[in-house]
DNA sequence: TTCAATATTGTGGTATACCATCATACCATA
DNA sequence: TATGGTATGATGGTATACCACAATATTGAA
């Protein structure tokens, strides 16, 4: 299990997260509630692979790991399941969603579509400190890629789509491409992590970065969608190589 | 309060939401759970119209109209917060999501982008009795709108689309544009009451059936889009012309 | 009389205990 | 060895107690 789940040495439930005031420096009064931190936590376990997918969710493990009481647990499960990155088996409980190539090519196809619009938009209308913003993501990718830290190259990818799809307007969008992201994120990570071909991915977000800055709406749409297009073909070959694999855990 | 929510007339633990034998004729051993069936009310409570947008969802009085536990009322709610129908205001609790012509306009987007691909790749590839389903859901559309009662034709509407997204195997995104149809429910239901104009919108479900027969990819998309787009016109008139009134509930 | 401080109330958030049911694993016996 | 029953554990579901916080009402003082 994961160290990031770890439950506070001792049972003080007036600090039950460990979170010290030096952990949320920025907000004097945090509005974050408890299931909030849960929630994340969780989250990004599941999306960064501490949890196998079709893992057995069971709550009062977790309760214990993460210090909480159930009720905070069950909520969280609940938004998980309905944001699609756990599963409720009946009179089984929750596990973490399997995926097939079936779900994961039709989340590449909607994804083509939303960050295809989102750069087309973008190219035609945006404005401000927009270019510098993404030269910055582009930079931090770039610097990313030179760790071979793919947690790094995911979140700098996440930031550069993130700078395209709130200058274009699309939040809506922008949040259903990350759970989407969330539920394909044991293909992401395969994709990045076996980087014998770290430029092709880059070379992708250069020339999508060019597009948009020339104001190419048809350009930036190809760009983003030939991105894509690679890397679900990578992804595909992983996941038909361990399909036999994953269905037998299922 | 709305009908569709009434507790049980005594608090009967066994059988709190008076589950005949007769409501599941199918199954014997029916694996829905209080969770799914307090779910489904209160989202169509929501959708339908039943709760007002921007109306506080109180768990107690919740607790007691369904006669079910705080449990089960705060892991629906949880539930609902993430398919966007309700909205958690910090140390107010739940209210029904409000919704803005900026939201809106991007739900209408979204849409237009996913469920024209679908009518697109359905063209492309139907085969089967598709054609006698999408038949049977352009008829049931038809005499619905005869009704003039507006939920029949939201029913009709859905069933329609649903048919084609399953036949372009986009169960994903079929997914996505119910959630998100959910939450514009209340734009729906003014364009589909507001019925000045039932024909246009028949029109339009026709020119789709018939591209898509036709095997016109290219013309299907675009029918959709002009539907969309004509529906997305209509709402704007209406929420431009109630955004005071929503605005001085918020 | 008016303003400010305090008390009350309602709500959300959290924790915990309890029961029923279902599924699985284990064990004892034929 | 095979089969059936029991034990265990997990979940679903319910109830309750406690605390924090915010809004409102009430009361006291200027």
């Amino acid at each position: 299990m994961s160290i990031l789940l770890e439950a506070p040495t001792t049972a003080d439930y007036k600090n039950p997260m460990n979170i010290e005031k030096s952990d949320l420096p920025k907000i004097e009064h945090a509005p974050q509630t408890l299931r909030d931190i849960v929630q994340e936590r969780m989250r990004t376990a599941i999306i960064e692979g501490h949890f196998a997918p079709g893992e057995r969710l069971v709550e009062r493990p977790l309760c214990d790991q993460l210090g909480v009481s159930r009720t905070v647990i069950r909520e969280t499960i609940r938004y998980l399941e309905a944001e699609g990155l756990v599963e409720i088996i009946p009179n089984r409980g929750p596990i973490v969603a399997l995926l097939d190539w079936d779900q994961a090519e039709q989340i590449y196809d909607i994804r083509k579509q939303l960050e295809g619009s989102a750069a087309a938009v973008c190219a035609q209308c945006y404005g401000g400190d927009f270019a510098a913003q993404l030269r910055e993501a582009l930079a931090t990718l770039n610097a990313s890629m030179n760790d071979s830290e793919w947690i790094g190259v995911m979140r700098a990818t996440t930031r550069f789509y993130e700078v395209i799809f709130y200058e274009a307007g699309h939040a809506i969008a922008w949040d259903i491409v990350q759970r989407l992201n969330g539920r394909i994120s044991r293909l992401r990570v395969l994709t990045l992590s076996a980087k014998d071909r770290p430029k092709p991915g880059f070379s992708h977000m250069t020339a999508i970065y060019d597009a948009i800055l020339s104001r190419d709406a048809q350009a930036a749409q190809a760009a983003v969608q030939a991105h894509i297009l690679d890397a679900s073909a990578i992804a595909q070959r992983f996941l038909r190589k361990e399909t036999t694999k994953v269905e037998n855990d299922g």
